[in-house]
RNA sequence: GACUUGGUAGCUCAGCUGGAUAGAGCAACGGCCUUCUAAGCCGUCGGUCAGGAGUUCGAAUCUCCUCCGAGUCGCCA
């Protein structure tokens, strides 16, 4: 609502002064900094500058034009301060048109078209078989899900892959250290630990012994080529490591449509190798097989010198195999920055090849997570695993319900919601791009900006909806709703598809996230000193009906960036 | 060394396609539960927006330089 009046407003005046002027102006207009200022705000100098008029005398157009139109009744003040054209809104129209719009669609309220059926591959979690699922992969798993989440609410048609990390060298390296000393008893047992130990333990010993590397990737080179030996192994490594990541999946919420991993496209790569030689792109070098990639960038190692495969030559078959399975109209990777280059690369090459969708792939980059500052990593055993994240803020999400609601029914169902929330929530309210420093007690942090507050929020709402029967009908009197507070969330309200229509359009899970706290912040301020359960029937029924639009608001949000809502806490 | 990215309150961060007096949360301190869930609310304290120069009516935001952190730079993924 409040966006549409700017458009209006933007359009008309432009309008307006190219009209008059002959002068193609951007009218910028924006919400003043301070609520005393109005609800919105067009900034005057660039106006009079541009149509080169005194700043009192583009004013006045502005006043007369908007004064003279059929939208004149939207508004109550138009004044001029130091430079700001600042306007309020007539509240009563706002409110009106906010409830009745939100009538028509109620729960699917903020869904959006924008997508228009369009097909967005994801692919995000990606975690590398053998090895604990990490707190990196966490960060790829919840941003990747809420976006997707996101994306479908914009109408897009959302395929989620989970492209598995379960080819490459890296066996190699476990299959050797098996074999030399590993222990098929122990795996059996805790398998992601011994297999981790062994990866560890080969590192060690490599350092001395660089013969290992090679003896690993004479192995990795035989798996690749069919080795029955190595390929039951792997196979073995494979399955159990899945099903220790679906413990996870299961606790997060997160679903995928595909699993097909790198070893998945182990036959799809060989096409896309004499493709690139049937185009002339690829030439030897150092015994290597790579593409040029020109000046700006190092070139593109697609073969090494053994004859085996690389992971950019599996994102490439992946990336094909995509196009031509999915018709994706976009192509997303949310993968950690350290990456960058290589998705450049494989644009440049696509490009290189003589495709136009190069522009459809995109990096959703985010920051790396630090551990004193420095990357982590499993060949140094550096690595914080996922669940016990998870549990620890469970448990401690049960130290809290003990501790604030002891009768609460169903303690380690509502625990597990809240703690998992309040990871999820804890990376998804920062810009994803930045890095992160690790930080358990910070990430289960339950006061402030957090997870559990946007669930308290809902509850506490949910609490005094159901305090006894009330009827969402829509019929309200909006000049009760007049006051500072309620109009500032009538209008937040308004602009709830906005917000998600920024978050998929920058892939920011962020922008969603703030909003729902700003919203749950005016709400809990307003709780605080405003009765909602009055005597008065049409006052407290339209009270009701504007907690049930933020409620609905919150618990939508909150979906979408994979939270769980909870009734009681 | 080159490229990428970041530096905003004690801590974690928002704001960055230029706009008014730079905002939150945490921490610290002081208030608010016989009335709708105190995981909350209200208030106080806290800033040379890394430093410098430039562009502009106006710069945390754009440009350039310097300093500091992180990442990447052919046979890992």
């Amino acid at each position: 609502m409040i966006e549409q009046i700017k458009i209006i407003l933007k359009n008309m005046l432009e309008k307006v002064f190219l009209m008059e002027f002959s002068t193609a102006v951007n009218v910028i207009i924006e919400a003043p900094k301070r609520k005393e200022q109005g609800d919105l705000s067009i900034p005057v100098f660039t106006i009079a500058k541009a149509i080169n008029q005194p700043l009192p005398e583009t004013s006045n157009i502005i006043m007369n034009t908007i004064q003279s139109s059929q939208y004149a009744s939207l508004f109550s003040q138009l004044i001029l301060m130091g430079g700001f054209f600042n306007i309020r809104l007539n509240s009563n129209e706002v409110v009106k048109k906010v409830v009745s719009d939100y009538m028509l669609t109620q729960n699917q309220y903020g869904s959006s078209t924008i997508g228009n059926n369009k097909v967005v591959c994801i692919d995000y979690s990606s975690p590398n078989i053998a090895k604990p699922f990490s707190i990196g992969h966490l960060r790829s798993t919840i941003i990747g899900h809420a976006i997707g989440n996101i994306l479908e609410k914009c109408g897009y048609q959302v395929v989620r892959i989970n492209h598995l990390g379960d080819f490459g060298t890296q066996f190699g390296k476990i299959i050797y250290a098996y074999q030399h000393f590993g222990n098929e008893s122990l795996i059996q047992k805790d398998p992601i630990n011994e297999l981790v130990k062994l990866y560890v333990e080969f590192h060690e010993l490599a350092k001395t012994n660089p013969d290992m590397d090679d003896e690993a990737r004479r192995i990795f080179k035989e798996l690749e080529q069919g080795n029955e030996e190595y390929n039951k192994l792997w196979q073995w490594f494979r399955k159990v490591s899945l099903e220790d990541y679906m413990e996870v999946y299961k606790l997060l919420n997160v679903q995928f449509d595909s699993y097909n991993g790198e070893a998945f496209y182990n036959d799809k790569m060989q096409p896309v190798i004499d493709e690139l030689k049937q185009k002339d792109l690829l030439k030897e070098d150092d015994g290597a097989m790579i593409v040029d990639l020109g000046e700006n960038m190092p070139p593109a190692l697609i073969q090494k010198s053994d004859g085996s495969t690389l992971y950019i030559t599996r994102d490439l078959a992946a990336l094909f195999y995509r196009k031509y399975t999915y018709h994706f109209d976009k192509c997303l990777y949310v993968v950690g920055n350290e990456q960058k280059l290589h998705f450049e690369q494989i644009k440049s090459v696509i490009r290189k090849m003589g495709y136009n969708f190069d522009n459809q792939i995109e990096h959703i980059n985010f920051g790396l997570v630090l551990q004193d500052g420095k990357k982590m990593s499993t060949r140094k055993g550096k690595v914080v695993k996922l669940v016990d994240v998870l549990n620890e803020a469970i448990k401690l999400s049960l130290a809290y319900i003990v501790e604030k609601n002891p009768d609460l029914e169903d303690k380690d169902i509502v625990a597990e919601k809240i703690g998992v929330s309040a990871v999820i929530f804890n990376d998804l309210k920062n810009y994803r791009a930045n890095d992160f420093e690790f930080n358990l007690e910070e990430m289960v942090r339950f006061e402030g900006q957090t997870g559990p507050y946007l669930q308290y929020t809902s509850v506490r709402i949910g609490s005094i909806l159901n305090s006894e029967p009330f009827v969402f009908d829509g019929i309200i009197d909006e000049t009760i709703l007049t006051r500072e507070s309620e109009f500032e969330m009538i209008k937040l309200i308004s602009q709830y598809q906005m917000t998600i229509e920024k978050a998929a359009e920058e892939s920011s899970p962020s922008i969603l996230a703030k909003y729902l706290l700003s919203l749950a912040s005016l709400f809990n301020s307003y709780y605080g000193k405003e009765k909602i359960n009055v005597e008065d029937t049409l006052e407290k029924n339209t009270k009701k009906h504007l907690l049930t639009m933020v409620k609905t608001i919150l618990d939508s949000g909150m979906s979408l960036l994979g939270m769980q809502i909870i009734e009681k806490m």
